[in-house]
DNA sequence: CTAATGACCATTA
DNA sequence: ATAATGGCCATTA
């Protein structure tokens, strides 16, 4: 399975999320020169649900968990694994977001 | 090559 | 406040 350069990008910024936290996918794509690609961020996830990727951590701008290949149900039980508090889809993005270094 | 899709985001009604 | 629409990027058919 060929990964492209925008892939490799994906994964190596969601691998740096820290455990506990989440991060949005426009941040993501603002993070690789792409303030706009948000939308194929996800698309590269979708297509490779790799389960060594955080992928999990990944949600919408808004807060909602947004979606899953596998189920979002999946997605959610491993943010609560992680620590993250989960209610109907939407997560605290000012308490769970991925912030590099708050202060 | 062109067209269509998608785990999105932001704006406007 | 919520609902609906367009735009944007990369990948796949």
């Amino acid at each position: 399975m060929k990964l492209t350069k925008f892939q490799k990008s994906v994964y190596t910024i969601v691998r740096q999320i820290p455990c506990g936290k989440v991060a949005t996918y426009g941040m993501i794509a603002r993070m690789m020169d792409s303030p706009a690609a948000s939308r194929a961020v996800g698309n590269a996830l979708n297509r490779n649900t790799s389960p060594q990727i955080f992928c999990h951590r990944v949600i919408r701008s808004d807060g909602f968990v947004g979606g899953f290949n596998r189920g979002m149900s999946q997605k959610a039980t491993m943010l609560r694994n992680e620590g993250i508090v989960v209610r109907g889809g939407i997560i605290d993005l000012d308490q769970y977001i991925w912030k590099k270094s708050l202060k």
